[in-house]
RNA sequence: GCGCCCGUAGCUCAACUGGAUAGAGCAAUUGCCUUCUAAGCAAUAGGUUUCAGGUUCGAGUCCUGAUGGGCGUACCA
């Protein structure tokens, strides 16, 4: 509709002979009484025009050429909106073809053709996903079904880096478990992980070992196990989540690949690299910084921002027409840094996208808990799944926009009651289901189903709604913001309720039940193509 | 000190990137279940959008300053 409305828009502004075409910009006003779709352009244009705006518009209205099965009326409000209003046959033309799409409802093809990767999650295996990894995860796994959806092909890749000492640390609390375990005496290391999962790998590891390792003065075949249940533990998190990565990188292939070595040397080249105080830097200054970056730390070892360089190019070298990345707020510094070295090297930094969320914060017994990995006190994503199951937990994170601190108050996601509002979603599609399951039974249709019997108030609300999925989509898609979709998802529940209440099916005769159950039917479609994106169930009962 | 994010109803948050009368949920009050799921619907109440200026036809949204909070600001990741 919106390119019809533009088209249509565009064909009348031709009488004002404009140096350049202006944006047509197209809305649903958020009061219905103005009518369905909404255009500024009068206002946007009384300036370069130097006329009053509404005798613009009325110009514009004179001069547009409309399809009366798709548009009703035009008028001119306020300080010189555009109001088109919807042709009836338009409604029940659109509802038909939304039932015709189906599963694919709701797709664009804005990105179509591209190749994008998406990397999140990304922590480094020293112990299970915790609450505060979650909103990354499903933030990351969202945005990429988003992305998917209107038209791209997406790539998930999760990056660690299992040297440094971190690991090291790690490696040396399961030997310190190990031996314990075993009834050696020996002492736990300073500032090791305290957790129990470590406990439980070392008891996997005399499984598997008995006591060869005793006498290991090598804490790497710990760390190896460690890491490696570690890293069964978060696949099996994500997957309970309904995450699949694609790819895992390895930190580590970028030293052997020799593409670390590369960046500097080329960097270098380009005379932004220096050697100062046994330290390589790097001019992060002539992209307007107030300091110069350190690449390589006097004793040999690299900063973490050199590998993150390398790793960009790395993915840009792949071939990706968009790199997203997904950070919390704490990672927001290295960012530019990031962005300077890609430039640096002729890449074209527009191809990266960072994504930045606001911490969350756990609230427990109404007070906000502090988590830490090393001190073993934190919630897992798996406790808060046991609790509230996976729906509910990816709901949560999604439901506010990325850019605020959410909070997550574990009680209130607990209750399966009329304080969680996933369950409203997933209600109203069970609710159709069930009259489904009813209609099936009562009713048998022959022929195709009377669309334009469907002339209620609450009706065309709903049906006016269901139209704005794939906008509801591309917008949140575009923003990178899931809680748009949820914000949508919320009002063709809402209409729908209305709907239920107003519109009985059951009794009624069989034109008007066949569509009314059509109807139904397309919400359920909707709320189900919905539901998908944001990686919850759509139950048809509950 | 400097940089980034945020401040909207009692609480948690929206507001389609500058549009029309700032909206939902929870909490409060009031109606509605012998007919399709009341995990629901309808309604009432609740606001100087932290404060002070500015930009323009028009500001919760943009700019300046103040103020409160979060996160950074390392030869830590």
């Amino acid at each position: 509709m919106n390119e019809y409305l533009e088209e249509i828009i565009k064909a009348s502004l031709a009488q004002f002979e404009l140096k350049e075409q202006p944006e047509i910009k197209l809305e649903a006003p958020k009061d219905a009484t103005h009518g369905d779709a909404s255009t500024n352009i009068a206002m946007m244009l009384a300036k370069p025009l130097r006329y009053n705006p509404r005798a613009i518009a009325q110009q514009i209205v004179d001069g547009i050429i409309y399809n009366d099965r798709k548009i009703s009326s035009i008028e001119i409000a306020g300080p010189g909106f555009i109001n088109f209003r919807f042709a009836e046959d338009y409604l029940f033309d659109e509802l038909a073809s939304i039932i015709e799409a189906g599963t694919e409802f709701g797709k664009t093809t804005s990105s179509k053709g591209k190749n994008i990767q998406i990397e999140f999650v990304s922590a480094n295996p020293t112990g299970p996903l915790t609450v505060g990894h979650g909103r990354n995860a499903v933030l990351g796994d969202t945005v990429a079904r988003l992305m998917e959806w209107t038209g791209a092909k997406v790539d998930r890749e999760y990056y660690f880096n299992d040297a440094g000492r971190q690991m090291r640390v790690l490696g040396q609390s399961v030997q310190a478990r190990y031996l314990e375990q075993l009834g050696i005496e020996t002492v736990f290391p300073e500032g090791g992980y305290e957790g129990e999962y470590i406990k439980d790998i070392a008891t996997e590891l005399i499984k598997d070992k008995g006591e060869q390792l005793v006498e290991s003065d090598d804490w790497t075949p710990f760390k190896e196990k460690a890491e490696e249940e570690i890293f069964a533990d978060i696949d099996r998190t994500l997957t309970r989540m309904n995450i699949h990565m694609d790819n895992h990188f390895n930190e580590h292939s970028l030293y052997e690949n020799g593409d670390i070595d590369s960046v500097v040397s080329r960097l270098r080249e380009k005379g932004l690299v220096y050697e100062a105080d046994g330290a390589t830097w790097f001019k992060t200054t002539e992209f307007g910084k107030e300091k110069d970056t350190v690449l390589i730390k006097s004793t040999g070892e690299p900063t973490y921002r050199l590998p993150d360089i390398a790793y960009h190019a790395n993915k840009l070298d792949r071939g990706y027409d968009l790199c997203i990345d997904i950070f919390g707020a704490d990672h927001i510094a290295t960012y530019p840094d990031v962005l300077s070295g890609i430039s640096a090297l002729g890449y074209d930094p527009e191809k990266i996208d960072v994504i930045v969320y606001q911490f969350v914060t756990i609230v427990k017994d109404g007070q906000p808990f502090k988590m830490s990995t090393r001190k073993a006190n934190f919630v897992t994503l798996d406790e808060l799944m046991d609790e509230v199951g996976s729906d509910v937990t990816r709901f949560f994170f999604l439901m506010r926009s990325p850019n605020t601190h959410l909070e997550f108050d574990i009680a209130q996601a607990k209750e399966a009651g009329e304080k969680n509002p996933v369950f409203y979603l997933q209600y109203a599609h069970a609710r159709i289901h069930s009259i489904l399951r009813k209609a099936e039974e009562e009713y048998s249709f022959s022929g195709k189903a009377k669309l334009n019997l469907l002339q209620e108030e609450a009706e065309t609300t709903l049906i006016k709604t269901l139209f704005k999925l794939p906008v509801a989509i591309q917008s949140a898609a575009d923003a990178r913001e899931p809680h748009r979709l949820i914000n949508y998802l919320n009002d063709v529940a809402s209409a729908f309720t209305s709907f239920y209440h107003d519109c009985r099916i059951m009794g009624m005769e069989e034109d008007l039940a066949q569509a009314r159950i059509a109807l139904a039917k397309t919400t359920a479609q909707v709320l189900n193509n919905g539901l998908t994106i944001l990686g919850i169930t759509a139950p048809e009962r509950m």
